[in-house]
Parts: C-alpha cells; sequence; structure tokens
DNA sequence: ATGAAAGCGCTAACAG
DNA sequence: CTGTTAGCGCTTTCAT
C-alpha cells in the first residue's frame, strides 16, 4: 500500500496526493476530498521511512533513562510529552539500565535514525557517546544533574548542593550522630553519589563525618528500606540520624523505626530524596528534596524544540533549584 | 556523513563498507580492518532510515500502554525487553493515556514506521485502530486482557474471572457486607470495569450484591485510597469488606483502618488487585491477585519475534492464570 | 492548482 | 571476496 495505489484509486498525481496528505500547498478542495477518501478506503498509512529519507527531517525526539521502574523518570516523561505535544514531535523512549555500555548502545540506536534531537539523564557518558553526541548536529539535552561539563545543552539540579543542603538542615536540627543508607552504585548511580560527597562535605564543615554506612544493591523497595535499617540500628544503636539515598528506602526505613516504636523525630531523623509523592499516604511524612522531575522534562523538551528565547540551537545550561521539605521525620 | 564517505576515506565500494558494517557475507579480514578503522575515526553513525527503506526491514517493535505511572507497565516492559534483548528487535513505547483517540494516533505513528510487530494493552480500540492493526501485515499482540476479541495474537489473564475468584474467596472468608472502591472510568480502564463485572456475577451468585460504592478519577496513591475509604466507611459503617480496583488505594486504606485501629481482618477485610510488589513492606500484606506482568512480556515479545512453537506468523492466545494472595487482610 | 524528474542513503541481487 | 546496478517510497524542485 503505497502513495502510488492512492494515487491511482483518486485519478491525481502522487505528488498531489502527498501534498494533501501533508496539508502543504495549495490543492482543490474537491481534489483533496477524493483524495482523502481513497485514502480512507484503501487504509493507506504513509510511509515514514520513505518521507524521512526524502525530507530528511524526523520528527522524534529520543529520550534516553536509566530505567523505567525508579518512578523518577514517568514524571519527566510526562513533562517531555506535555511541551513535545503540540510541536509535532514524538518522543521515543530509551533505557540503558544504569550502563554506560548499554547506554552508548541506545544512543547509537538513536542517532542512526536521525532524530531531532536527543535528551539524557546524567552528564557522565563514555568517551564514544559524547564523540556521538557532539556529532550528532542536533539538539542534546543531558537531564537531572548539572554538577559536570555537558556536551550541549542542561537542564537539572545540582545534587552536590542538594545533599550540602540537606545535611545542613539536619545538623540545624540538632542531629550529631549521622549514618547514610544508599545505593551501591560507585559509578552508575553517580547522582546519588553526588548527593552524598556534597552531604559529607556539609558535615566535615561542622566538624562531623558519618557515623556508619550501609550499602545495597539491586531495585529500591521498602522491604530494602526496612531490612537495611535494621541492619544499621543493630550494628550502631546509637545513631540519631538516617539520611537514605531516596525516598523509598527511606520510607521502608520510617516504617520500620514506627514498628519499633522508636521516636521519630525526637531521638532519631530521617530523610530521603526525590520527593515522591507516591508515598505521601504514609503515617509519617518522610523529609525529602523535591527534584523538580516535571520542570526538568518540560524545559529539556522547550530546548530541543527550540521554544526556548535563544531560538533553535541555542546552548543553554539550566540549574533548578531544588525544594527542602523537612516532613515530619526532622525535628522542627 | 554517509556510507560514501567511509568508502572513500578506505578505498573499499559503498557495497563492502555495508557489508563490514552489518558483518554480512565474507570480507578479507584485512579490508574489514581497514573499513572500520575508517568508519571510527570518521564517527560514523549508519542511516537506517535510508537502510530500512531499502531493506524493507525495521527491527522496531512498537509497544503501546496507557501510561508510564502505572507501575504495570514498567513490568510489562521489562518481560518485552528481555526477550526481545537477543533477537536484534528493539521495542519503542507509545503511551494513550487511557484514550482511545490518543491510542488511535499512536498507533497510526507507529505503523508509519513499518515496524516488525506491535504489541498494545487491551483488547478495545476504535474501528479505526481495529482495521489499521488488522492491514499491518505484521504480527499484532493484545496484551494484559483476554475477555474480547483478539485482531491477531493475544496474551493476557481474564479479569472477568479474575474478579469472580476473588469474590468467592471473600463470600468463603465469611465477609456479607461487601463494598467496591475504584477508578471511575467507565470505559477507558476496560480491565477494572470487568474486574468489577465478574465480582458482582459471583456475588449474585451467593444471593448477595454491593452494599456500597466509591469511586474516584484521577491518578491512584495512598491518599486517594485514604480519602475514598474514610468517604465510604462514614456512609457505611457497618460494611465488612472493602474490595478495591488496585493495590495502591487498597495499600492506602488499609493504613487508614490501622490509624482506625479497625481490626483488620477480623471486623473488616480488605483486597486490591495487581501484585504490587513494591508495597511489601507495609505493615500488613494486603490482599491481592497477582496480574502475571513479567510473564505477559515475555510471551508477547515471543510471539512478536516468532519464538513461539508455531513459528513467525502463528496467531495465537494465551490465557494465564493469575495468583491469589490472601494476604493479612482476608481471614482464613 | 497540478505534474515530472531527480534524488534522499542505503541494500538486494547479481556479476565477476 | 569485491564491485555494479537498480531501486525502496517518498519529497524537493522546477515546470506548466
Amino acid at each position: 500500500m503505497t502513495l502510488r495505489d492512492v494515487s491511482e484509486a483518486s485519478g491525481v498525481s502522487e505528488m498531489t496526493v502527498s501534498r494533501v496528505l501533508r496539508s502543504r500547498g495549495d490543492v482543490s478542495e474537491a481534489t483533496r476530498q477524493r483524495v482523502l477518501e481513497a485514502a480512507r478506503s484503501l487504509g493507506y498509512v504513509p510511509n515514514k521511512i520513505a518521507g524521512a529519507l526524502a525530507s530528511q527531517r524526523v520528527n522524534l525526539v529520543g529520550v534516553i533513562i536509566p530505567s523505567l521502574s525508579n518512578m523518577v523518570f514517568p514524571e519527566v516523561m510526562t513533562g517531555i510529552s506535555e511541551v513535545l505535544e503540540d510541536t509535532g514531535l514524538q518522543p521515543v523512549v530509551g533505557v540503558s539500565n544504569y550502563h554506560h555500555d548499554r547506554e552508548e548502545q541506545v544512543i547509537y540506536e538513536m542517532l542512526s535514525w536521525r532524530p531531532s534531537g536527543l535528551i539524557l539523564a546524567g552528564v557522565e557518558h563514555s568517551e564514544a557517546s559524547r564523540a556521538m553526541l557532539a556529532q550528532a548536529g542536533v539538539p542534546i539535552v543531558e537531564i537531572m544533574d548539572v554538577d559536570g561539563d555537558p556536551v550541549d545543552s542542561a537542564v537539572g539540579i545540582s545534587h552536590r548542593r542538594a545533599g550540602r543542603q540537606m545535611a545542613e538542615a539536619i545538623i540545624a536540627a540538632g542531629y550529631r550522630r549521622i549514618a547514610f543508607l544508599g545505593t551501591h552504585m560507585p559509578t552508575q548511580d553517580t547522582r546519588a553519589r553526588k548527593r552524598l560527597e556534597g552531604f559529607e562535605e556539609a558535615l566535615a564543615k561542622a566538624g562531623l563525618s558519618l557515623v556508619d554506612r550501609e550499602y545495597y544493591t539491586g531495585g529500591s523497595s521498602l522491604l530494602q528500606g526496612r531490612a537495611m535499617t535494621e541492619a544499621l540500628l543493630k550494628r550502631s544503636p546509637d545513631v540519631d540520624f538516617l539520611y537514605y539515598s531516596n525516598d523509598m528506602i527511606g520510607a521502608g526505613g520510617l516504617l520500620w523505626c514506627l514498628d519499633q516504636g522508636l521516636d521519630v523525630p525526637g531521638k532519631i531523623g530521617l530523610a530521603g530524596f526525590n520527593g515522591m509523592e507516591l508515598l505521601d499516604g504514609l503515617p509519617r511524612k518522610l523529609a525529602t528534596m523535591d527534584a523538580c522531575r516535571l520542570e526538568i522534562g518540560q524545559q529539556s523538551a522547550e530546548i530541543v524544540a527550540g521554544k526556548r528565547p535563544g531560538g533553535a540551537g541555542a546552548r543553554e545550561v539550566i540549574e533548578l533549584t531544588p525544594t527542602l521539605d523537612l516532613g515530619d521525620t526532622i525535628r522542627k
């Protein structure tokens, strides 16, 4: 089923059919109807591959994220879709599973479809990836994180600063024996690592250091959070604050503490990261810091779509400011 | 940057370059290296648009789901990716937001890229969608639900049967004054509706009917579940069982009941749907029914990839059997 | 307002 | 093992 079939069925040249189907140029209403009717009755679906090859234009924007199960990314996607909606551009999702090698493959795969732009999480990529991105000739937007050296544009928060800020709030609230619980992903989950770095930096400035730490691998879950918290508190019962690398394990830890009848936030405080509204209905609200996910999605899409003040192709690095929420788990 | 550039840089014909880059046919190791080197140093990324047009082959599989934030779908995606991994096929995600109109657009958009197959949630689609799917000439797999009339293949569970089975378990446990709490999506969330239909059918068979019901619109969350539960129990304090259309609002309801000090599952029982392991660390385990999400993803991908016994293009309808888990919220 | 010709960058099919 | 020749189905550009 090709344009030619529609052309024959409607008795008009392929060119005119093409014009009707793309609503380009002047076509008399009569032929327009005739063509539309023919296309509809044949069930014609245009071949974008041929169209893209001929026009050298592809209405796709690649979006590369580490994981779909992280909850963080769906919200970013929402922001992206929202903005792309009325630009004629379509997002296409790729998943890297937190692996730079995998990410490199996905970037290669995506660029081979010659998209109109690429949005990808993080500013750390393999050498080869950076080279491809730099060569791509389309807008590249690195999102989530601005602590680094973006290839082109970037929209995100400073995770180092976020970690620092949380540490300052915790210290200000009077906690002193602070422990960390989080992902064990030395290179992959760089953003969690940067938060921890900023956190420890601020502790050091106050003459403190982490009293204990507990790492895990694999997905985050309430159960994981409970288990880690139990392990850590058994080992270091005198800890007075638990800083988690994300809200999910933080919430698990919170539930465990409440089960144990611990005095939260009096004797022990807790904090996570992300501002996952999903967890809002729990018995207590976990202290957290929102990562501006929706806004990151929106602004990155605007850059790709050339909707920003500077116009298309203008390089931009946008640092957003996360909001700290003390919830019910840090003394006020 | 085209094949031609690599051809010139390496002094070999375009055809040979093409062969090297696709590892097709015999090429001497010497030229192979020369070509690879040239391609690498130029930073050449093949143009799949041209390749696909020439070869009439596209290694993409469209996956159309209602929402990314539903938690249910990431797990399906995991199953799909897992299986497609070593087939050379790549999933491409599209989101319909539970709207048939939007779904129709996404189907059209996807088919216009001539993918190797399509996997989509549900068996209810617009007339135009069904027509396009029927015409597509590639494997189409409708997933999640088998209560209906699939266009081609299907993999899922019977939601009607699932609802029935849950009702039977609840009745068997001795609950009699049963209420329903769930999404108000008359046409869109058909699967929730079918579960409710099956549920009421089984109640009727036992001479019972729903004592009350509470609907909501918008996303599912713990907070939503709490609010609905409070509203319903204020209105009908004598209810002894709460059947929720999904685990998220069910968990919210459970937390509310526990806060109120209600005797769960003695005086009042609760059940949800989905088997969301995410919620596993809550104080009590909600009764639920797992929807075989991972397996649905895997099997649908196998069909698209032509990996099933019947070989490629064989139509199949696979009904999986969900597992009932009474958790801690149905008396035993 | 409509049509004809010439590719877009690659690969299938065949020759050597 | 390597090269040549034709397209793939559409859009661009230029006529008419």
